[in-house]
Parts: structure tokens; sequence; C-alpha cells
DNA sequence: TGCACCTGGTCTACCTTGTAGACCTAAATG
DNA sequence: CATTTAGGTCTACAAGGTAGACCAGGTGCA
């Protein structure tokens, strides 16, 4: 039995904070997040900022963050045409901690980057 | 010209940030991390406790958590085998930050999921 | 008149990654 | 002698990500 089906009888995700952490936790959305911090952006603004992101994903990350509550996104009816995307009280409020969490990452990378490399050495 | 290998030309990741991020914003390893501050843990015990996990994503994961120095892998030869997962003081000092995302995560899945409500309503 | 160009996407074929489940080792137990 | 047990590895297969073509439709250029 695929593992589709036996999800429709799943009602919920049991633990709300994994909800939560599976979304941002998805390698494009904390990134999105953190560019659009300074201010609002455009779709091709965020494209050439973030660098290695796909059309499809940077549409998809943006679509489920405006879904969700942490970004707004608003079209100009205009040729070509013009959207921007910014952050909401909730999606500022989200990069709080997160910022707390990038601050560990800055003052640890190094770390942990001699970790692996004592790793390879011992091995 | 495949991905692989035009990372051959790329000497190193360019944000160490995004190097850390990456590797801990893989849906598994802050689950297991957070699974592990209780204490020590053993393999099946972690698959039990997380429950959706599998053997070969838990067994990289912590390979991967092990060698970037969060957790310690302890061996007892005995028969049958026993092995045993405990957070340095690396994955400690991790979860302190990350504590604080889970905290915001718990405050305001509410307001998220009332988000995704509305979304699906307005359309 | 014809033609390319602009943005913000969507669509499609491919490739990589994750999954479930069989299998393995080697001693103890019934 | 078959089964159990822990901690994995291996192998199909399914899901998810990627690059790149394509689209609309008004504007500038020739």
């Amino acid at each position: 039995m695929p593992l589709q089906e036996l999800k429709k009888f799943e009602p919920a995700p049991p633990c709300p904070i994994r909800d939560v952490l599976d979304r941002i936790g998805d390698q494009w959305s904390v990134l999105v997040l953190l560019t659009l911090r300074p201010g609002t952006r455009r779709f091709n603004e965020l494209m050439r900022e973030i660098g290695d992101i796909s059309k499809q994903m940077l549409s998809r990350t943006l679509k489920r963050l405006e879904q969700d509550g942490f970004i707004t996104r608003t079209v100009y009816p205009e040729v070509p045409p013009r959207v921007e995307y910014s952050l909401t009280e909730l999606g500022h409020s989200f990069l709080e901690p997160m910022r707390a969490l990038v601050a560990w990452a800055d003052q640890n990378h190094r770390t942990i980057a001699e970790a692996r490399e004592r790793y390879r050495g011992g091995n």
C-alpha cells in the first residue's frame, strides 16, 4: 500500500511543531524569508539574490509561505507584470528566533568543519 | 552538464551558515537531536520514538550528525550488538537556539493553521 | 508590419533523493 | 535446528527537485 493512501487515514499531523518545522525546514523557505528581511522583493530579484534556486521551487516556496501567512504577494497589473513579495508580521516574528539559530551557525561552523575534517582524517 | 560535475568546480560552500542550515534542515536531523536531548538512546529506541523514519535515513542521519560532531556513537561489543547515541556539548549548545524556534512554532502553529484555512476558504 | 524583449510564472522530461522491505551477522534461547 | 534480537546494508521503486522550453501580451526598434 503506497504511502499516499495511508496518509488519507491520518486525520492530522500529530505534532504541530513538526508540522511547522517541516514547512520551514525545506531547504529554501528560510533562505527566502531571510532574503525578504531587508524589504520587499520581486520574483526575479529573489532568484538573483538566492542564486541557485529554480523558478519552480521559488514559485512553490513563495506560494506555501503565502498560504501559511509568512509573506504577502502583491500583483501590479502592468505589462510586463510586477509582483512584489514582503514579510508579514508573522514572517518577521519568525525570523527573530531564526536569527539566534543563524548566529549559532555563524559561531560554530568552524567547529563543525573541524569535526568533519577529523572524521575524514580518523578514517 | 549534470549538476554533479558542476559541483566539482565549486571549491567550497560560499556561505557557511547555509552549509550548516542545509545539514540540520533536512527533515530528520533536528528531530533526532531533539529525541536525544533527554539522554542516551539506542538505534531502535530512536526508530520507535520518532515513529516514521526509515532505518536507512536514521542510519544516514546519525552518521552525518556524528561526523559533524553533534552526537557520539558508542558500540558495545556484545551479541546482539548494542549501540548508544548521545548528544555532545556541541549538540546541546545547538538545541538552545533551536528550542527558541520550537517555542515559536508552538506559540504560532494555530495562527499558521488559520492562515492556511483562510487561504483555502478565500479560493 | 514584423520581430525580439520584458516579467512572472507553468509544464515537462529527467535525475537525485527518500522509502519500504528483504537480507545479513552471530550468539542465545526453546 | 529454527527463531529471536540489534543494528545495520542493499535493492527496487516512488516521490521530489532541476533545468530549460514555453506562454501571455504590451513595448521598442527597424
